[in-house]
RNA sequence: GCCCAGAUCGCCUAGCUCGGUAGGGCGCAAGACUGGAAAUCUUGUGGUCGCAAGGCCGCGGGAGUUCAAAUCUCCCUCUGGGCGCCA
């Protein structure tokens, strides 16, 4: 959510840069909160005044039933209408209220200066390359048709039990899935990360404090358990935003890094594509998340270093990747900035998503009301940034294609290896 | 699932029996004192509306009783403890 502060005292500053997001219903929006925010204001006012009358009233009798005496003339009839009134206002405040509150928590987040403009993600803008995008000299099987044929995979099972969007990954590559999650956490962990292993299940309230509503229909998992409800978290994000909700951050103690590691769970499958049966798209995969909390001040330099983290995970597993700066008009929501990385599929011979790279600035923290500052001083909303380590489900699609020989075998990463009693590649052998 | 206890300002706590201005401590901030600091003393301390004066709200959430609710009644949520069940 936006400074409603800001809004007020700089609507012009505001409205230009909801502007560069080229949405009309965003600046229809924005003009909804103005006019419905002076509206609450003025009914607001005639609310106070006739509480205040209540409480004058209020008083004088107190202090006339202490001395034993009768109330002052009229109070006592005055006093009797007073409350309809006041609820009747009440309502039309609440109601006012309501509605803003609405609107306001459907304002996206300004976009930093160095967002580049555009319509879509054909705008993003390319920001560097990192390896080569090779032509392989021989046919490359689909990943999930190779993995099924490796029998490290098992599709079809898998929809038996649970439906399309699920799998069962077997032998080397259900160690191999691991190993990714395991080699991520050691790199972050190095970098000062702290590693966390989240609840798979949050309730209601705090996951309304990390995602919008209509995630809620689109994409999550709802757990029923006699009279409980739970939701499956859709990414460890979710459940680290939540962990600090309410708080006040010693400011000295940050920035805060955590390293979250969990599988994710979405409802949402999109297009269906080349890789229909596979694991590019799923109901569930596994991810390690870098999560930060910090000031202000720091969050323009952690982005970068989230970033960094990142690309030195994709650069080790010789993943041919690129990062893209992505533009105003594919940005989303809750997002000041945002990179993606995305690695290179020599058999789509395209880019493909594989990080996302997020600078929310106090966007998330006023929502989940985290404030940076001395405990019992001054405080200020703290600011959040995300970003992908590895989605395994992602990196192994890339790792199978980029690494697949003539033979139908898939080479190991070196820096995987270790995790992998020193095997280094993924075959028929294997099994 | 059952029983008990609890939720008050950033943190701790009083007030609830018997309805009428939410008090204290810690922390934090400013000032005084000091060469500087500590200690000490004084003042301030949440949200919100208002140009201001000033007002309103705030005791887990909601409903009710009342002129008036932290306080009385009911419902709900959450937390802690005990028992049961399961691992």
């Amino acid at each position: 959510m936006l400074d409603v502060e800001l809004l007020r005292k700089q609507p012009g500053l505001v409205r230009a840069n909801l502007e560069r997001r080229h949405d009309p219903e965003v600046l229809r929006r924005f003009d909804d909160f103005l006019a419905g925010d002076k509206a609450w204001r003025e009914e607001l006012a005639k609310l106070d005044a006739l509480r205040a009358e209540r409480n004058r009233l209020g008083k004088e009798m107190g202090e006339a039933k202490r001395a034993g005496q009768a109330p002052p003339a009229g109070t006592q009839a005055r006093s009797k209408e007073l409350p309809e009134l006041t609820a009747r206002q009440e309502a039309v405040v609440q109601d006012l209220r309501v509605q803003l509150d609405g609107i306001a928590r459907r304002l996206p987040n300004l976009l930093h200066g160095s967002v580049p403009e555009g319509k879509d993600d054909s705008e993003n803008q390319q920001v560097k390359v990192w390896g080569e995008p090779k032509e392989p000299g021989f046919a490359l099987q689909a990943h999930g048709e190779l993995l099924e044929e490796l029998g490290l995979a098992d599709f079809t099972r898998a929809a038996k039990t649970s439906g399309a969007g699920f799998v069962f990954l077997l032998g080397d590559l259900a160690l191999l899935d691991l190993a990714l999650q395991r080699y991520a956490l050691d790199v972050l962990a190095l970098r000062g990360f702290t590693p966390v292993q989240v609840p798979l299940m949050l309730r209601r309230e705090p996951y309304e404090g990390v995602t919008d509503l209509a995630d809620f229909e689109s994409v999550m998992y709802k757990v029923q358990g006699g009279s409980e409800e739970l939701f499956l978290i859709a990414t460890s994000e979710h459940a680290i935003g939540a962990m600090h909700m309410d708080e006040v951050l010693p400011e000295e103690r940050l920035p805060l890094r955590y390293a979250g590691v969990s599988p994710c769970f979405r409802r949402e499958i999109g297009a269906r594509g080349v890789d229909t049966r596979g694991i590019f798209r799923m109901h569930q995969f596994n991810k390690v998340e870098q999560f930060v909390y910090c000031t202000p001040e720091q969050s323009w330099e952690e982005h970068e270093r989230i970033l960094e983290n990142a690309l030195h995970i994709f650069r080790t597993l010789e993943l041919p990747h690129r990062v893209v700066n992505v533009c105003t008009g594919d940005i989303g929501t809750v997002a000041a900035k945002k990179y993606d990385i995305e690695a290179w599929s020599p058999r789509q011979k395209k880019w493909i998503e594989v990080v996302s790279c997020s600078n929310c600035t106090d966007y998330q923290a006023r929502r989940l009301k985290v404030r940076v500052g001395k405990v019992g001083g001054e405080k200020r909303v703290a600011h959040t940034l995300n970003s992908t380590a590895v989605a395994t489900s992602r990196a192994l699609v890339a790792m199978v294609e980029n690494h697949q020989q003539p033979d139908g075998s898939v080479t190991i990463p070196k820096v995987l290896r270790p995790y992998l009693g020193g095997k280094e590649r993924l075959g028929p052998a294997s099994r």
